[in-house]
DNA sequence: CGCGCGATTGAGTAATTTCAAATCTAGTGG
DNA sequence: CCACTAGATTTGAAATTACTCAATCGCGCG
């Protein structure tokens, strides 16, 4: 199963037997059922998470009591809230998973170490943050210019699978609209 | 004037003068004046630039004519349209120059050699990039959960000076409000 | 003084939300 | 196989919110 991981790593890079030891000896392996928390708002977080099976959603609860979901992570995708994680600080979002799911988890403390001991580490992540500020500059413009429809088809053209795999409520909280609407702008 | 570069990657490792000349040795600078552009929607944009002095912003037009603003860049900020500059694509934003402007600029196959030539700067643009994430992560957050007000408050709050340089269209264009919302929202 | 640009105000319109009710669906037990 | 229930989805109607378009205001500059 962990070999998720070095496929993954080596998407980008090649690594060899003993660095992928290396590499795993940092990260830990935690099954999941559906329902459990991986974070919780207003707690510490300060693991960052990669998803080798199942699928998981990051969500804030605003102070409406509104749901609103920042990103689902399914297999090969890294999920975290990024500032508890980086900086220490309480999380501001909630890690949940939607099925069962195994997930590798590595504290911010042990990732700066492997990547002070394995360069090509420093190298890896430098490319996957760069890869994930694509994605998120790419949702900042499509939740400012595309309206609820454009972004409901975006979505399904990107992940198809996602749809079977969640609901409708939790694809209007990913939009930014209510289940109400998102039902009305796909029925009519 | 580089030195601000300088300063700039020292806040997060240390380099010596031939590391900085080498660094620099990549790194092309440009005089800009205010409306001018240092990318353009549909255009190729290999580039990122590093502001020196000076504020650019970065925004899209969408299908309706409406402008959208992505990021402002000020003194020791980093822009450019990443997904166009990572993989080579057409831009889909403008960046113009809001004010008089100098900046540093970069090629993308230019930052990957020199990363493998200095492995720091792999390190330093990772701590980057991530922080970047950082800040899109809340970005997001933001136009999904908060009200335009909170908005507003919450970028005067991180900005103060944005509201002395920029004109209320443009900050409820990255609000994603129009001005007239806006002038209604800040004078009830 | 008058021009032009940005900001504000007003009124009508369009879109989304809210709240409630009805419908559909999958899974369970008889 | 069918009825039943819980959860999810859809529909309806009223209320809210933001938008559009037009007119007005305010200010700096020639």
């Amino acid at each position: 199963m962990v070999d998720v991981l070095r496929k993954h790593i080596e998407d980008i890079v090649s690594i060899t037997d003993e660095e992928f030891a290396l590499i795993l000896s940092y990260f830990t392996k935690k099954s999941c059922k559906k329902h459990q928390y991986l974070v919780e708002m207003g707690a510490l977080a300060p693991n960052e998470y990669f998803v080798l099976q199942g699928l998981v959603k990051s969500s804030h609860i605003d102070q409406s009591g509104r749901t609103h979901i920042l990103q689902f992570a399914m297999e090969n995708w890294w999920i975290s809230d990024m500032e508890a994680f980086q900086k220490g600080t309480y999380a501001t979002v909630d890690i949940d998973c939607l099925e069962k799911t195994e997930v590798l988890y590595i504290t911010y403390k042990d990732k700066e170490k492997l990547c002070s001991e394995l360069a090509k580490m420093d190298y890896f992540f430098r490319i996957k943050s760069s890869a994930g500020n694509v994605a998120l500059q790419k949702r900042v413009l499509m939740l400012m210019c595309a309206t609820a429809t454009e972004r409901y088809n975006s979505l399904i053209r990107q992940y198809p699978d996602l749809y079977q795999r969640v609901s409708k409520t939790l694809i209007a909280s990913y939009l930014g609209v209510t289940r109400e609407t998102l039902s009305r702008l796909t029925s009519g």
